[in-house]
DNA sequence: AGAGTATATCGCTTATCGACGATATACAGG
DNA sequence: CCTGTATATCGTCGATAAGCGATATACTCT
């Protein structure tokens, strides 16, 4: 190593290695287009909304299932069955706390 | 088509496909943790660092290389040459921006 | 019980990601 | 001009993601 211009010594961490994973694990969740989509589209209803979401979008009813499944598995959504139909919305909550873990990290 | 031409201060509540596609691109190179750790300490550095980057996660030169390149493509670091070295630092207007597209995009 | 409806899961294929070592590139200093 | 140093790119491989159609599941209503 020669003498160094940039700085090479590293403040402590601000987050812990377990905040990294989840704030990395909610951005992958967030990281599709029909996924922001989605989100979106619940995100400006009122209650909640079905499967109406299928059609708000083109792909197939399966894909947008497993779409659905991440999101939820990120938290960003709540399901609720109201059978045969089943009631998403958004989770406010946890895209706070995503916010919140984002402004954290970066200290902005 | 009705394009939007309006300017950025009188933006839509809602996002348009490109902001969509801008919010899910960019929550994508947050999408792993060795990039969230290495945005982490170039946020906790005053200044820019080299490639000590490197050192401080457990990960071969190319894959950090390609790690700090995604960074970069995604607006999220900027990247001044010093030769040999490169100095790498945030882009906390970029940081900030992801930001706000995200709490645009579900009123939060 | 059986039919209807909405959502979830399965099986499969193709595409993209993440990691690495090897090598190329670009510049500074001798 | 040659050497050393730091970073970027290439080629490859295994793992994961994304998409679909087909089918299973779970519940309601008749």
């Amino acid at each position: 190593m020669t003498d160094n211009i940039c700085v090479t010594e590293f403040a402590p961490a601000s987050l812990n290695d377990e905040e990294e994973e989840k704030l990395a694990a909610q951005a992958k969740a967030l990281a599709h287009p029909a996924r922001v989509r989605l989100l979106k589209v619940m995100a400006a209803q009122p209650g909640c909304v079905g499967g109406d979401l299928v059609n708000s979008i083109g792909l197939a009813q399966s894909t947008v299932s497993e779409h659905l499944r991440i999101l939820k598995d990120a938290g960003f959504i709540l399901a609720e069955a109201q059978r045969p139909r089943i009631c998403y919305s958004v989770n406010r909550a946890e895209l706070k706390s995503f916010n919140f873990l984002f402004e954290k990290s970066f200290t902005l």
